[in-house]
DNA sequence: AATGAATGAGCCTTCATTCAT
DNA sequence: TATGAATGAAGGCTCATTCAT
């Protein structure tokens, strides 16, 4: 799998902390996972950790800069486009991509909010979210079509998170809750 | 709200406890809350806790039992119905009910899902939920229909959980998150 | 010396944290001294140190504030009295009995200044040192009978510290840095 | 001050590592100052640090030996001289200097007893002093007048470390120290 | 029905130090 | 003349839990 001599391993500690960590972090959650784990897992002390990231905090919050970096990305493409459909389904498009490119990173996000909610990114997050609502949503249409374009946006969710546990191909599955959410933004879009 | 006076608390300890460990651990997060402060927010001992529960996961098994109540009704009701849309609407319509009613349980579950799954109860909130999708989806329709009917439970705690915080009056964004729910599955079922 | 069967130590507990952590503290500084070894020598856990204390620095604030009222008794009292030689002559006798009678932690004190500086203490140990200081002095006077008046109470301090490891009996040594101190502030007050 | 151009600060990193060094184990104390902190400062990393010096222990040891020596060779000057009062009074004259020359090294010593005497330096100092003092007595002289010894290198101190925080001019405080210093010994001397 | 006292395990973090380069 | 990477030991502190009273 990955290489384990001391050799191969020298100067990409850094990023071998990042992807167990966060593996970690995705299975057992950010509090039940501790230092000693991640440093048992890379066979390296606990200390060693500490040349690399500050805080148990800086690693997580390390990873999620480098894999949200598409969805900020996103966000400043999509506020120079015209409001139009075209643009929302794109939007889409792109937003589920990103995640199924980070998927243990949102997996985590997912199912660890309380903590986020404590995490300096916490803020970051939530910012984000209510962006990219703004973004697909109708100003002054009905309540219905608000919420709407919130759906969709937690459909995607749901198309990573607990469908993948259900049906079979994760990418047909991903495409058709891409599917769902297009048209959930398309009546939304139409409705005004 | 609740009686503070030393003798209107007698006797009442233990289902205070379960209120006041249910604000905390939706506030804060289940790992993040410790027994210590839910005993000092009664003003008990931490000892007087292990006299009602028998262990800190105790505690929230308790409450989650007394508040889940109506969605196992809600499933052995469904159960013998037949399979008819004007079921599912009132699923729908059950289901939105008793997540208002006992919301920071609801709240609790969304936001520590990571806990919830090493949690002996984790299990069973993942059955029940399979079996609410089941009994809302239609077998052999197109994968969109299968995505649809999740994505209307999704819709359903997306409009307690994260559509409280933006729009206006709770009860008036639930009816909306309700009919954007029952459209879902309308249209998942009709099309088979 | 002291009982050390498990009944007669109960009750007392924190009485003896206090003691063992002075002696600690005092023997070896404050840094150097772990609540690991104050838990070992007490044949407790650290755990249970903290049932007592908040915080290690707790603990030797607790210890402080019962060792130092003399000082803030003594200082009420002076600030009652006429600013005659008497009441300066009784002010530095009270002193000396303090330090005495508290020696351990007047030692500590004076040997961890640069960590007293940092403790939430310090400031109250320096605002007391400048209050008797003031009561001593001579306002207007020159400045080298100024200076007699600090030189006295180090004095005092010399004869504590510093004298006990050379000189023969201890309180032998304390009177003559007694009558020592006497004699500046006497030649300070009368040169006005 | 000090020339900050990295070309500038090549060889001579050493002394700028004990200047450093100082500073901070004056302001905070020899253990609450790491490593880390001094290489911070420097803009160097740790590990330099231990090209220059072998051990913690070391950087203060050497700064202890280059500003203590004017003390070395005063004791070495007195040991030849007659034992008169004017000697005695060349004696604090010149200690005096040398504390004010080496002045946060001093304040250093004497906020860190406790550490000192942990450290190997720590005898030596304590060697010193008690030279020191045997220079200023008298012998056979009564208690007193050996205390009015100790007190007046004790006021010397004084002078430096607490006076300085209160007065105003630090040389003239100085020599007011120094005044009543002498004079203590004058007594002590003319008594027997 | 509840408290006082304590424990054992574990946590995050920091430190002085080392060594190959 | 220095750095990058790592270690071993330890530190202060918190937690869920226990039990005699």
């Amino acid at each position: 799998m990955s290489s384990s001599s001391p050799q191969a391993r020298r100067g990409n500690t850094r990023q071998r902390i990042q992807d167990i960590a966060l593996e970690l972090f995705a299975e057992q959650g950010y509090e039940k996972t501790s230092l000693r784990e991640i440093a048992e897992r890379l066979e390296v002390t606990k200390a060693a950790l500490y040349y690399h990231f500050k805080t148990k905090e800086d690693i997580i919050i390390s990873v999620f800069e480098d894999l949200t970096r598409p969805i900020d990305e996103l966000i400043e493409w999509a506020e120079q486009q015209p409001r139009t459909l075209e643009t929302k389904r794109e939007v889409l498009r792109r937003y589920s991509e990103a995640m199924a490119a980070g998927s243990p990173l949102y997996r985590f996000m997912q199912e660890n909010q309380a903590t986020m909610r404590e995490l300096s990114i916490g803020e970051t997050v939530k910012r984000r979210l209510f962006t990219l609502v703004e973004l697909l949503r109708t100003e002054d249409g009905p309540l219905t079509d608000q919420v709407r374009c919130v759906s969709a946006l937690f459909t995607l969710h749901a198309g990573m998170m607990f469908l993948q546990h259900v049906e079979g191909d994760p990418e047909e599955t991903r495409q058709a809750a891409l599917e769902v959410a297009t048209d959930l933004i398309t009546q939304a879009h139409q409705a005004s």
